[in-house]
DNA sequence: TCATTTGGTGGACTTTGTCCACTATTATTA
DNA sequence: TAATAATAGTGGACAAAGTCCACCAAATGA
């Protein structure tokens, strides 16, 4: 069991990190797209013919919110959405061409931005800081108990 | 400087991240306070007598967003605002009482949250997870250069 | 002193997200 | 199997969150 203090400690880390990902995430660059639109994009490319309702279950979003976004990127001719032949209720989705490209975009795009933040660190922190991002994913979202 | 692939594993951090802070930052237990409007809060009681415009600076904020939150803020009597008398343009911003009170229990509430974010893992597990936030912290937040 | 910058604010607006009711389909159970 | 309940997805109406612009008053700088 952490201490309280150690809880402060992420907890503090939380609230910083909550005004990175909020400045990160401001500025997608392609200005079709807002921050949430993205995110579903790039759920599709994570986990191909998921379904609206595993998206929202997967990023916490209101079910008619994801139908909106879903219905948008489709018209912007991003995503493919598909009658599922198993059950008649339920969609599959998958990205289009243009659906793969913007999200290569997104991606180089995100990776200047982490390359940005990054930049003044030292490599022997750089490396300290990769390996305790990776420890944190490791077990907060890797488990498999 | 860190590969592709170790910058991915960052990106990927903070993609499942957003989604855990999303759904953290959901639950402001007291209905009076939107999320953001609690971190201008916690903001003033970690800088007492901070300025609107640090705010806004600090955590991202529109200027003009910023000023309507403090002025609810004020309004709930949970923040005082006086003019700074070294620039009359200028304001000064500390929690009251109730403001005081209020960041107790939004630390009470963070601090259950987390409690239960890491429950299901095994001491050694929490142990670990404490240290490499503890380290993104200092690396990211506490330099000193 | 006169132009420029800065801190802060309000009005009008857009974007983002929520809630609810509804349809169609599937699962459950009597 | 018929009736009932649960589930996936959607649209309308709305509320919350955030942005943009114009403005004032004070401060700064030439």
């Amino acid at each position: 069991m952490l201490s309280l203090e150690e809880i402060a400690t992420i907890r503090s880390f939380n609230r910083k990190y909550t005004t990175v990902l909020g400045l990160l995430n401001r500025q997608v660059f392609d200005t079709t797209l807002s921050f949430t639109e993205a995110r579903v994009l790039q759920k599709i490319a994570e986990i191909p013919n998921i379904s609206p309702k595993n998206i929202a279950n997967n990023l916490g979003l209101d079910p008619s919110y994801t139908s909106r976004i879903l219905k948008k990127l489709n018209k912007l001719d991003l995503v493919n959405i598909v009658a599922s032949s198993v059950d008649a209720r339920s969609k599959i989705l998958s990205l289009t061409a243009d659906g793969e490209n913007q999200v290569k975009i997104l991606d180089e795009d995100s990776n200047i931005q982490i390359e940005d933040l990054i930049a003044d660190l030292s490599p022997a922190e750089q490396t300290e800081l990769y390996q305790s991002f990776s420890t944190i994913e490791k077990i907060l979202f890797n488990k498999e108990h």
